[in-house]
DNA sequence: AAAAAAC
């Protein structure tokens, strides 16, 4: 029973919530935040506010989002123009000149010191160290415990390291350079006859040791616990969400969010996440897995909340992480809804915008914190944000999260967070790579996987087709001339940028979304083709996971992925929720190999096609996909 | 090699 009675509108989350905020920290601006760091209209509470009020007749309003930014540098040159580039001038250097005539230079050094005049010698002041200074009342240090050194393990240290010695390095040198290559000359690889001993780049790739035996061992263990806990679709699908140990709050709001019934996935970890295992779940692209973890979630801290009152300032008890800024606000927007349902509040935490309005939440107290590794450990650092209460940890998208880069921070939250404290790992793609998390972090995991779930039984066409890569803007331009939502993808920011462009010179609506653009472009423009607004999104693979968006039913990849994960994921936003959808993947002639064996490790089954400019197979698939295309 | 994630 919640305690706390007041309705959640008006609360001070509503404020933190970015569909609130988008109006005033978007903004069409090239090249800063946003504007974001403008004066806040919730600051001033009660404050008249023009806005606010209806428009008068005749009454002009400016409106600072819909002006473009004028930018001097963006026109060119006027004849006669003359423009200061600060880059080119060299700097004045005093000293540097000659001295003139009678000038006297004052050189502090060189002078004797006066009496009692006090230098500053920087050697002389003692080393500032933080670990010698008793702790401050409350300060919690943070310090790893020893523990002794696992098998074969290096403990870290610089001086165990000889030294590297510029001077021993062999010369490099010109000599014996290896004839230069030429293309022509070489007969293709399929025709030349092998010499003799040559292993071609898939064999000795194959041969490979990729891991030590022992990390092959314990990996192995827990793919095998993948494998032995599936759950039958059919064994759950009478089930309810009140009888999955829901209360009838969360109930209504998920009705509310269009989730009347259980997905598989949903109903067969509920149970054991409201009894404080650990999970690990793999379900796949669009089955529900953000449900799954969110409503056990909310009931779970309700439940631990009985009877406690919601203190001001009180810290986080939950934290979810997601790989991406989109992701965690999509999340947001689903665990918000349940939370408040209940009397409990939420608050995003991620980089990319001011970090003042989310400091401001977390002094209020939130119960849930939503975000990504970078701001959820640069706001534990600064001590705005204590994770020390934090008894669920979830990680969506958990495989992605333990790839380099991500891990190391990942890791750095989850051990500041209660010790004991349950932890969930999600994903489409769940393997072996999580081990690194499953090893240090949970105790005796429940696995599960929906039997049955595979990609033969989805939803989603396949096609690749075979191009000239010259011909490839045209074929492009091809398939997005179509009248449903379309979502590209591209391997690099800079190609995302430019066929957006070509889009929009073709005259189709399209954006893009990537890390080169700002927070509040992001979330614009994703925005933007959420509501339809522009059929066509162009994004890198920031796009490639978890984000969900209503009716895209045609995915092109017009750079193929390079790991059958990312094709699965970048797949999987279209036939969502078992809808049709289709992908069309363009591969240049020399990748048809590296695609089909892509393929057989995604388990998908995919005709190629060559194509040329205005053939009839571009506009067939640019057509909405039926039921039969999957048939066929 | 690129993309993501902090200022």
């Amino acid at each position: 029973m919640p305690k706390n009675k007041k309705p959640a509108g008006g609360r001070p989350s509503q404020n933190f919530d970015p569909r609130y905020a988008k109006k005033r920290a978007g903004g069409p601006f090239r090249g800063n935040d946003g504007g974001a760091r403008g004066p806040r209209r919730d600051e001033g509470a009660g404050r008249y506010d023009r806005a606010d009020r209806p428009a008068r007749d005749g009454d002009r309003r400016f409106d600072r989002t819909e002006r473009p930014r004028y930018d001097r540098a963006d026109r060119p040159a006027r004849d006669g123009d003359r423009r200061f580039d600060r880059t080119e001038r060299p700097r004045y250097d005093r000293t540097e000149r000659p001295a003139r005539d009678g000038e006297r230079r004052f050189d502090r050094d060189q002078r004797p010191s006066r009496d009692g005049e006090r230098r500053f010698d920087r050697t002389e002041r003692p080393r500032y160290d933080r670990a010698e200074r008793p702790a401050r009342d409350g300060e919690r240090r943070y310090d790893r415990p020893a523990r002794p050194a696992r098998d074969g393990e290096r403990p870290f240290g610089r001086d165990d390291r000889p030294r590297y010695d510029r001077n021993e390095r062999p010369r490099f040198s010109r000599e014996g350079e290896r004839r230069s290559f030429d293309r022509d000359e070489r007969p293709a690889r399929a025709e030349r006859p092998r010499a003799e001993g040559e292993r071609r780049w898939e064999e000795r790739r194959q041969e490979r040791p990729v891991r030590t035996q022992a990390a092959e061992d314990r990996i192995d263990v827990v793919h095998e616990r993948l494998e032995a806990q599936a759950v039958q679709a059919d064994e759950v699908s009478e089930m309810t969400f009140a009888d999955l140990g829901l209360g009838d709050n969360i109930v209504r709001a998920l009705a509310a969010l269009g989730a009347e019934k259980p997905f598989p996935i949903q109903a067969s970890t509920a149970a054991s996440i409201i009894d404080g295992r650990d999970v690990l779940a793999r379900g796949r692209t669009g089955s529900g897995k953000t449900i799954a973890f969110g409503a056990p979630l909310v009931e779970k801290v309700l439940r631990a909340k009985a009877g406690v009152k919601r203190d001001f300032g009180r810290a986080p008890v939950a934290l979810i992480m997601a790989p991406t800024r989109e992701l965690a606000l999509q999340i947001d927007r689903t665990v918000q809804a349940l939370a408040r349902s209940v009397g409990l509040f939420t608050t995003q935490v991620y980089g990319g915008v001011p970090q003042g309005r989310q400091v401001g939440a977390l002094k209020k107290g939130v119960d849930i914190v939503i975000g990504t590794p970078g701001r959820i450990g640069d706001l534990h650092r600064q001590g705005k944000l204590d994770l020390s209460q934090v008894s669920v940890s979830v990680l969506d998208e958990a495989d992605h999260m333990c790839e380099l880069g991500f891990l190391e921070p990942v890791q750095e939250i989850l051990r500041q967070t209660a010790e004991g404290g349950q932890k969930l790992l999600f994903s489409a793609t769940l393997d072996r790579e999580v081990a690194a998390l499953v090893d240090e972090f949970l105790v005796a995991p429940q696995v599960y996987e929906v039997a049955g779930e595979t990609q033969e039984t989805g939803t989603i066409e396949h096609r690749i087709l075979v191009v000239e890569h010259r011909s490839k803007p045209e074929i492009l331009d091809q398939l997005v001339a179509r009248e449903g939502k379309t979502l590209v993808f591209t391997r690099t920011r800079a190609y995302a940028e430019m066929l957006a462009e070509q889009f929009d010179d073709a005259g189709v609506d399209a954006i893009s979304l990537h890390g080169d653009l700002n927070q509040a472009k992001r979330t614009r423009n994703i925005d933007r083709f959420s509501k339809g607004r522009a059929r066509v999104l162009v994004a890198t693979d920031v796009a490639a996971r978890g984000i969900h968006v209503d009716d895209v039913d045609l995915v092109i990849q017009a750079d193929a992925p390079d790991e059958y994960k990312t094709y699965l994921h970048r797949a999987g936003r279209t036939g969502r929720a078992g809808r049709t959808g289709r992908v069309v993947t363009l591969i240049p002639r020399q990748r048809r190999r590296r695609m089909t064996e892509m393929l057989e490790r995604a388990e998908i089954e995919a005709p190629f096609d060559d194509v040329r400019p205005g053939d009839d197979l571009l506009d067939e698939l640019a057509g909405a996909p039926t039921v039969a295309d999957l048939t066929a």
